[in-house]
DNA sequence: AATGAATGAGTGTTCATTCAT
DNA sequence: TATGAATGAACACTCATTCAT
């Protein structure tokens, strides 16, 4: 009678067996709901306006997800999993450690520059999902902060940072390039996205490198014109 | 769908009119609002369950603020205040502008640390208010960013610090500040509060200080024992 | 997050604490509820008719009861309680055990008669009720049975009937009074409830009956003409 | 609310021809919904879950059915008539009035017992139906009590049973049998459907037998042992 | 000033039914 | 014939807000 709470805590359950078509439409129910949790709040938006913006019916949503928990679950799911997937190609090709973990803050400032409602909309409302889907959602940061952590680690062990609190410098750069969505209203029309990320490498890089760093650094920046190519 | 934005936008209407019954039954009403809000979240939590929680009855809320939005928007306004204020008396007597600024972050965290839940609730339900309001919570966030401000400027006029952006680095010290409120989970058990502001100020605040500045510093440790005196 | 199924399965929670209030709403809400049940069942009647049929607002229902399950749980009850209270009176100042016996089917069947669309309700859907409340209907009915055997016993023991199985016998009983309302319309316009029970009389109980009981029953029957006294 | 009421009461429509493939198909969809609708009701089976049930897809249902009452009306049918159908066979090659009323009465107690649920079904939803097939089931049941009539008359033309009220009787008869799965809480255990019956003989036929049907039922149990040799 | 019973619009969710394939 | 994805009206239930006392 009462909905069980099946299985794994991160799995969510589709009425629908086509893996292909289940992935198109929760692509397409996603795309909608993570627009209108950003616009105007998870508890505020509905499954009927959903089902609208979505352009499908309110029944079929609930053909391909639970309940509204399950929306905002894979929601957020997929901000976090952006920022994973999508650094690393970034990184490709890229071989020097002090130019990777610039090129890494870069990437990640401009990946959340393109989801900055989203994740904004993740720091809202995680703590609105059931305790166990808030902690799959924190693992899926942790991994993403892991990638930071090796391009920091690289640069110690190669000698071009000097010992440091790995993990609170790494911190340091999640807070950073999160507060390009947190406190966009602070940077806006002071900063574009490149000019923000040289800005925190000035900060927050620069200060560690060792001489060896230093150089790579000024490397990097006559070839990239501090980031503000866009 | 929202309420007529009647007067200026930081009043709250009461029916009752005795200033001093209004400020004491409002804080009664407000320290259970914030309670609940942080635990259960804004829209999770009832009124009903606020009158219970501050042992009085719903009707009495309703003397007391005009809707439910007053009562997010004035639990909001008491949290960023309560920074704006506490910082203030915190910095009385210390002098020298690398301390102030070292003590100003200290004492920004172990408020944050007192109203941990209160403050994650204000990120996530500030953007929930009418915007009118939004706004004056963010001043109030401003105003406490100022102070921030002010020390680091201090610094920098004194030479203890060299030039740097400053609007960049006070930014840096907000988001190191909430951080520890934000990413509580990450901290917690790994750091104290002040171990934790220790290693921040090793981080941020350490490379940019001068000669002078690092010799300042370096007293304020040797009488402080690295904030670790909780 | 999920309603607690708390405390004793026969519990209906209220929100309102004035226990007279409670007894009257709850009376004015099941009266409703038990008419439009019997009439239409219990699926197809929703809360909004219940509501309009009691004179009150949806959300006055839920003040009063936990859920559609508790309003027809208390629905059941209510019926089941009426023939459990409402025998015992009747047979008052009725001293002869052959007396009880009959009078009691003759109260048995009235009861029902009044409450025939009930009485079939409670066939059709004690068993939608959750498992625990079910049993505590069951055993309601069982109460009225025992009210039955106590009357055969007292038959029995005094001489009056012979021996038989008596479990049997009064769930006989118990079937012949609820078959006035379950197949009410195979004896309407045939019998009258008067003349139903006297004809039940003389296929269940006389067969039964002592030669002092066959003489009890025919004094009975003088006094009474055949209950036909409507 | 109700769909039109076309054509005959009794007739469902399929949109397939072939009758020999429209009956095994219907079969194979009936017996799911027996099924279900027994375990869990007319109003919380959904035809999702007959399908699957079933082994076909929901479409297939409404090539064979019309809507969901159709489905409920010929379930209740196939139970109703398996009470008709089914008893005849079982008194073929009885000669003994009295021995055919005794045999009725077990072939249909044990005709029950084998779809007990089914029976209490068709008490809880044959009121579910659309009144003009309310009636057609109420028919059915019916011609099954004639079985039963057929078999009183015959014992009191054939002087074996002084004369009582048929009509009556019968009922109580039919009371007798259906109490079996109506009741079957209170009879498990205590009697096995031999026993039950055995006692029921005793209750209901015995009492009006003459002394010619007394004789003719004391060879009856000599022959069949109380009809325990399940 | 203070109460809490009463209201009803609005929500998430279900499920019989349809229809393109 | 047979499928099952898609539909949306209808439901149970919630909760901010009102108002008679």
């Amino acid at each position: 009678m009462r909905k069980e709470e099946t299985g794994s805590p991160g799995h969510v359950e589709s009425l629908v067996t086509d893996p292909k078509r289940v992935a198109e439409r929760r692509g397409q129910i996603l795309r909608a709901a993570v627009k209108l949790f950003s616009e105007k709040g998870y508890y505020t938006t509905t499954i009927q306006q959903i089902a609208k913006e979505a352009g499908v019916s309110i029944g079929l949503i609930y053909q391909y997800f639970g309940d509204k928990d399950d929306i905002l679950f894979l929601s957020l799911k997929l901000v976090i999993e952006t920022y994973e997937h999508e650094i690393p190609p970034r990184l490709e090709g890229i071989e020097h450690p002090v130019e990777r973990l610039c090129v890494a803050l870069w990437a990640y400032c401009t990946i959340i520059d393109g989801l900055r409602e989203a994740t904004v909309l993740a720091y809202r409302f995680t703590k609105s999902l059931r305790a166990d889907r808030r902690d799959l959602i924190k693992e899926g940061e942790f991994r993403t902060n892991r990638l930071l952590e090796n391009c920091v680690r690289a640069c110690i062990d190669g000698g071009f940072m000097r010992p440091v609190n790995e993990y609170m410098l790494v911190y340091q750069y999640v807070m950073f390039c999160h507060a390009w969505a947190l406190k966009h209203w602070a940077f806006q029309g002071r900063y574009t996205p490149g000019q923000y990320v040289a800005e925190g490498i000035r900060i927050l890089v620069e200060p560690f490198l060792t001489k060896k760093g230093l150089a790579a650094l000024a490397a990097l920046r006559r070839r990239t014109a501090d980031f503000t190519h866009e």
